[in-house]
DNA sequence: AGCACGCCGACT
DNA sequence: GTCGGCGTGCTC
C-alpha cells in the first residue's frame, strides 16, 4: 500500500538561521500557517533560543526523519523581505566570503527586523486635510514645517519612514492628528514603481554648473550605460569637478524615476557632501550610517526599500539596501579602506558594489583621484569603463610638490625651519596653512635619557604615547589602556624621562608658539570630538582669514578648504618602508590626496619634508603623479606575482599565547595540504602579525595566492568549514578574509 | 554563538 | 559528601 497516501504531506521549510554554522536548516509549519514564501522571514526554535531566519527553500523532503524537525514558531512576512536581486546579492556575498548565510542576512537587515516582534510592516503614509481646521500660524515651528511640507505634497502626501528618517519626530505626527490637521493612510494601493513615477514629475532640478570639456565628455561617455550594467571608473584629479559630473549624471537618472544609491567613505558623510546633493535636488536625501538609531536606520531603509526616497547617501553596509527601482549606483572615493569590513562579514562595498549593479542592471560608477590598484587593473583590462579628469575644473593650477630634505637640518616639533618660514609667508599674504601629520598625541615614545628605557604597552608590542590632556599621561592607540606618567625610569630610577618624536599636540604647541597671532586648529580624533565635531573647523576654515590646520589623515579626505595654499607633510617616509607590500600604494594616495587639498582656488604649494628624498617611489610620485606612480607600482606587482595578478584569502587568527596561534594556523595549512589540488595554490606563512600582541591576544596569518580565483574559492570551501572542528582550534579565533586589504 | 552534559578540586 | 571549573558536542 502506497504510504505517501495515507501520510498528510509535510509542508517543510529551508531556512538560514543566524548562528555561525554552515548548515542550513529544516523545519515543518504547521497546519495554522500559510505557506511563506522563500524570502520571508520566519522565528523558528533553534538549540534553547528561538531565531529570525530566512526561508531560502521549499524541499519536497529533508535528510532528518520528520519526527526531528521542528515547526516554526510564527511567519513573519507573507511575501518576500527583500527584491530577488538583493536576496541574491546577499547569497552571492555568502558564498564569495565563505560566510554563513544566516549571518550575512543578519548582517545586511536593520536591527529592528531581526528582531522577533518585528512583523511585516504596512506602508503607512500622511497628508493634510482640508481645509484646514485651525490657523496654521498658530502652530508651533515644527508643527507648521510639517504642516507646509505635507501640504506641498497634496493629496500623495508623504510615507512615513521618509517623514521619520527626515527627522520628523513621532510627536509631531501625533499632535496635528489630534488637531485634525492631518491624517494617515494607508500607501499599499500602488506599486514601488508607480509611485517613484508618479513622484518623479516633482523633482525639480535646480541649475547645473557649466562643465568643462574633460567633464562634459565624461558625461556623454557615461549617459549611453544608463539602465544596464556597466562598471566605470571616473579617475579624476581632486578638484577636477567629480561631484559635478555625479550630480549631472544622478539627475538623468532621477528624471527617469528611478533611485540613485550613493556610498561615501566613513568620515567622507559630512554636512558638506550631503549639502551639495541637497541643493541640487528638490527631493528628500535618506541618510543611512552608522551613527543613526535603529529606529531612524529602518525608516531610511523602508523608504529605500519602498522608493519613496530617490537619494540614498551612505557609508558600506548601505550597499544593501534594498531599493524599488534603483537606476544607479555612485561609490566615490573608491579607493578608500572603509569600504572594506575589518570584522564578521569582510566584504568590500566596491565589489559588492559591482556584483549588486550587475544583478540590478544598473551602471556602477567608481569615482577617485588616486584609483586602487585593483580598480586600475580593471580599467585596464576593460572591465570598466576608464574615463578620466586631469585638469583643475575652475582653471587653478594643479599644486607644485616638493620635497624639503631632512637630513642634517634643525627641526622643531618635526617641522624644519623650511617649512616654518614656508608657513610664516603664506599667512602673511592672509592665507591658510594645512599640515598634515599622521600620529596623534603629543610625543610617540617615553623614554629615559639614562638607560635607554622605553614606556611601553603591558598589553600590546607597541609604545606608549604620552598625552597632555587632560593632564600629562601615558595611552596605549592599540588598546584602551592609560596610566599615569610614571615619576622616575622604573628601571634606573633616573628622572629623565623624555617625551621623544612628534605628535599633533607637540606640533601645535610648536606651530602656536611660532605664530601666537594665528588660530592653529588640531583635527584628530582627541580634538574632533570636544570641538563640536567638524561644523566649528569647517567655520574657521571658510573664513578668508590665515589658519593653521593640522591633523592626521581625518583631514586628507576629501573635504574642500578653499583658502590652504600650502600644505605640510611631516613625514613622508614611513608609510614607504612598511613591510606590507600594499604600503606605498596607500602611503601615495594618502600624500596625493592631502596635497590635493592645495590651492584648489589659487595656486598652492605642497612641501614634503623626507629623510630619503632620493627615494625612487617618492620620486617617482612627485615628478610623475599618481597615475604613472601607481602604473609602475603595477608592473611590480605583475612581475611579483602579487594582487591584483593573483587571488588572495588570508587565514587569521588570535588567541591568548603566541604558541597556539601559530600552532592552528600551522596545523591549518598541513590540513589544507590533504587536498591534492594545494598544488594550485602558494601558501606564505604562518608567521606572526606585523604587531603579534595586541590588547593581550597574540595574532598571527597565513597567506593564500593562486591565479586563479575559482580554484582559490572550490579548495577553500572544502577546508575553511572543516577547521571549525580542528583540535589545535580551541582557544583560537580565526577568520578567514578574502581579498584582504591589509596584512595586519 | 549559546547551552547543557559531564567528569575532577575546595567548600557550605 | 556537594557547588562549580570549562572541555566537548549539538543545535533542524
Amino acid at each position: 500500500m502506497p504510504e505517501t497516501a495515507l501520510m498528510p504531506t509535510l509542508r517543510l521549510l529551508q531556512v538560514a538561521v543566524p548562528v555561525p554554522m554552515f548548515a542550513v536548516f529544516d523545519y515543518s509549519v504547521p497546519e495554522s500557517f500559510a505557506m511563506p514564501p522563500i524570502g520571508a522571514r520566519v522565528s523558528v526554535p533553534f538549540g534553547h533560543k528561538t531565531y529570525v531566519g530566512m526561508v531560502i527553500g521549499h524541499p519536497v523532503d529533508s535528510s532528518l526523519e520528520s519526527t526531528r524537525l521542528k515547526p516554526i514558531v510564527q511567519v513573519m512576512d507573507t511575501k518576500p523581505l527583500l527584491p530577488d536581486t538583493v536576496f541574491n546579492l546577499l547569497a552571492w556575498a555568502a558564498h564569495y566570503y565563505h560566510y554563513p548565510l544566516g549571518e550575512v542576512f543578519s548582517v545586511a537587515l536593520p536591527t529592528l527586523l531581526r528582531q522577533t516582534d518585528s512583523l511585516d510592516n504596512i506602508l503607512t503614509a500622511w497628508r493634510v486635510i482640508a481645509p484646514c481646521p485651525v490657523n496654521p500660524d498658530k502652530l508651533t515651528e515644527r508643527q507648521k514645517t510639517l504642516y507646509n511640507l505635507l501640504k506641498s505634497q497634496g493629496n500623495q502626501g508623504l510615507s512615513q519612514p521618509l517623514l521619520l528618517s527626515q527627522n520628523t519626530p513621532a510627536s509631531v505626527l501625533s499632535q496635528l492628528t489630534k488637531k485634525g490637521v492631518i491624517e494617515p493612510f494607508e500607501l499599499s494601493e500602488h506599486t514601488p514603481q508607480q509611485r517613484l513615477k508618479a513622484k518623479s514629475a516633482l523633482l525639480v532640478q535646480h541649475a547645473p554648473l557649466t562643465l568643462n570639456t574633460e567633464q562634459s565628455q565624461a558625461v556623454q561617455a557615461i549617459l549611453p550605460h544608463l539602465e544596464k550594467f556597466r562598471g566605470i571608473l571616473l579617475e579624476g584629479v581632486t578638484g577636477s569637478g567629480k561631484t559635478e559630473v555625479y550630480l549631472q549624471i544622478m539627475a538623468k537618472v532621477l528624471a527617469r524615476g528611478q533611485q540613485v544609491l550613493v556610498l561615501v567613505p566613513e568620515i567622507g558623510l559630512t554636512p558638506q557632501t550631503v549639502g551639495r546633493f541637497a541643493t541640487r535636488f528638490k527631493t528628500p536625501i535618506i541618510l543611512l550610517h552608522s551613527r543613526m538609531n535603529d529606529a531612524q536606520r529602518l525608516a531610511g531603509w523602508q523608504a529605500a526599500h519602498h522608493g519613496e526616497a530617490f537619494i540614498i547617501i551612505g557609508t558600506r553596509s548601505a550597499i544593501f539596501t534594498p531599493m524599488a527601482h534603483l537606476g544607479l549606483i555612485v561609490l566615490d572615493e573608491e579607493h578608500d579602506l572603509s569600504y572594506k569590513q575589518q570584522e564578521s562579514l569582510r566584504y568590500h562595498a566596491r565589489d559588492v558594489a559591482l556584483k549588486r549593479g550587475q544583478l540590478e542592471g544598473c551602471p556602477v560608477l567608481l569615482g577617485t583621484a588616486t584609483p586602487a590598484l585593483e580598480t586600475l587593473r580593471l580599467a585596464y583590462t576593460d572591465k570598466l569603463l576608464h574615463l578620466r579628469l586631469t585638469e583643475r575644473a575652475h582653471h587653478a593650477p594643479p599644486p607644485v610638490l616638493r620635497t624639503i630634505d631632512l637630513r642634517a637640518k634643525k627641526r622643531e616639533g618635526g617641522l624644519s625651519i623650511e617649512l616654518i618660514k614656508a608657513i610664516e609667508k603664506t599667512i602673511s599674504q592672509g592665507e591658510q596653512v594645512l599640515i598634515f601629520l599622521n600620529r596623534r598625541g603629543y610625543a610617540p615614545v617615553l623614554l629615559c635619557e639614562s638607560c635607554g628605557w622605553q614606556a611601553d604597552c603591558p598589553r600590546c608590542d607597541a609604545h606608549l604615547t604620552v598625552h597632555h590632556l587632560p593632564g600629562t599621561h601615558l595611552e596605549c592607540h592599540h588598546c584602551t589602556l592609560k596610566s599615569k606618567l610614571p615619576p622616575a625610569c622604573p628601571n634606573c630610577k633616573s628622572v629623565n624621562l623624555m617625551p621623544t618624536g612628534n605628535g599633533t599636540a607637540r606640533a601645535e604647541e610648536v606651530l602656536q608658539a611660532y605664530f601666537p597671532m594665528v588660530d592653529v586648529v588640531r583635527v584628530d580624533r582627541d580634538t574632533t570630538s570636544k570641538m563640536g565635531s567638524w561644523d566649528a573647523i569647517y567655520a574657521k576654515a571658510h573664513e578668508p582669514k590665515p589658519l593653521i590646520l593640522l591633523g592626521t589623515q581625518m583631514l586628507a579626505k576629501g573635504h574642500h578648504f578653499p583658502y590652504v595654499t600650502l600644505v605640510g607633510i611631516i613625514d613622508a617616509d614611513a608609510g614607504f618602508l612598511s613591510s606590507d607590500f600594499r604600503a606605498p600604494e596607500r602611503t601615495a594616495q594618502q600624500i596625493t590626496q592631502v596635497a590635493g587639498r592645495a590651492g584648489r582656488e589659487q595656486a598652492g604649494q605642497v612641501l614634503i619634508q623626507s629623510w630619503q628624498p632620493d627615494n625612487v617611489l617618492l620620486r617617482t610620485l612627485i615628478e610623475q603623479g599618481y597615475h604613472d606612480f601607481a602604473l609602475n607600482l603595477l608592473s611590480e606587482r605583475q612581475k611579483s606575482a602579487l594582487p591584483p595578478f593573483r587571488y588572495a584569502a588570508l587565514l587569521r587568527a588570535e588567541s591568548p599565547s603566541a604558541e597556539l596561534t601559530q600552532q592552528f594556523l600551522q596545523a591549518a595549512v598541513v590540513h589544507l595540504q590533504h587536498d591534492i589540488r594545494s598544488k594550485f595554490i602558494e601558501i606564505w606563512g604562518p608567521v606572526p602579525a606585523p604587531m603579534e600582541k595586541r590588547d593581550a591576544v597574540y595574532r598571527g596569518h597565513v597567506l593564500f595566492l593562486a591565479n586563479e580565483r575559482p580554484v582559490l574559492h572550490d579548495i577553500l570551501r572544502g577546508w575553511w568549514p572543516s577547521l571549525l572542528h580542528i583540535p589545535e582550534r580551541k582557544k583560537v579565533r580565526a577568520s578567514l578574509d578574502i581579498d584582504p586589504q591589509e596584512l595586519a
